[in-house]
DNA sequence: ATCCGCATGTAACCCGTTACATGATTCT
DNA sequence: AGAATCATGTAACGGGTTACATGCGGAT
């Protein structure tokens, strides 16, 4: 059953229908409705997509006798397991600048599916893996460029600026969630 | 000879042989040189893209006697071209997001290719994209959302802190580019 | 009766990734 | 001589975009 690994785009699909059983048409409004439609996905890439996920059994369509043209996808016991393991998987420090929103997507997802200590380990990860990215970008600017014109440092500059954002949003993230946290474990305890 | 547009990748390959004229390799070691080889191009994506330049007469092969296993692309003049025009793009206030490091490449690349006044036009409509962008998720996180749980709402001001962030950039930018222009050409005047 | 939005689907095309193949040059 | 690096290339595969096709349902 378990050919290659899953797209970025069927994991988020797969989420999306863990998240609320959803028809193919149903996932594309919730993608232009996201904060400003930043990816809208075309029927030739979705519907595909959704076959696939079905045909791996990770998702079934319960065709319902109201609405005839409308096929509603839920997940299965191993499409929500699927889902859970993505959610898990470790973040690459090396790949951060590039899966960052990827990351941003996984971490939308993980509230009510991951328990706060897994989640907050995960922005501790995030944080540190930016960090690292960061650190790079310093040491590159102090060693290697100088000479060369001011475009490329400016440009460099701006990778800084955006990861430092990045950087601080998590801190403040994980200062919000630990928060929360003991909050409830205070006035809810076990 | 003009067939569709070029892709992206084809226009950082034409504006680096613009810069300088490099080999494939080169190429290659230019991608993986930069600030820590966030995209690393495989050899199955280069060699081609560089054929399909030369086929659109963009570049120029110029095999030296020596190094006998190298081909070194230097660009024609429609080549120069066409990447001036790629510079030149106005920039879509709709797809800033998805475009935005795409514009900090065209950035990179104008300096000495356009005149100052161009490139302060180019910043300030970069700014006001980036601006309309976070208006824009403003206005949503103010109307929309509210239920539905701390972590979407997270990651939609970790969204806001990255855009500010580079529209804070864009600003220093202007502001620097503005002041070593007026410099430049009080020392140097007409 | 017709038009528009809902809703799903398919086919051509293109490009990037992975993986492999090949030969020349330099280092040890 | 053998290994590593330089340097270019190709084939299979997969998936996304564009564009088109289709049919149902409600609105005017």
């Amino acid at each position: 059953m378990a050919g290659r690994e899953l797209t970025s785009f069927e994991h988020i699909l797969l989420g999306r229908i863990c998240v609320a059983p959803s028809s193919g048409y149903g996932l594309k409004q919730a993608f232009a409705a996201t904060p400003m439609g930043v990816y809208q996905p075309s029927s030739g890439a979705l519907y595909p997509a959704l076959h696939r996920l079905e045909l791996r059994g990770l998702v079934q369509a319960t065709h319902q006798a109201t609405a005839r043209h409308r096929r509603v996808y839920e997940p299965t016991e191993a499409g929500r397991a699927a889902h859970e393991n993505w959610l898990r998987t470790p973040i690459e420090p090396a790949t951060v600048p590039r899966d960052l929103g990827l990351h941003l997507v996984r971490f939308a997802m993980m509230e009510h599916l991951l328990p706060p200590a897994e989640v907050l380990r995960f922005l501790r990860d995030l944080a540190s893996a930016l960090a690292q990215f960061t650190a790079g970008l310093e040491r590159y600017t102090a060693t290697a460029d100088l000479s060369g014109g001011r475009h490329p440092r400016l440009a460099l500059d701006h990778g800084l600026a955006v990861y430092r954002a990045s950087l601080g949003w998590t801190e403040h993230a994980i200062a919000e969630l630990t928060q929360a946290n003991e909050g409830k474990t205070r006035s809810a305890p076990a």
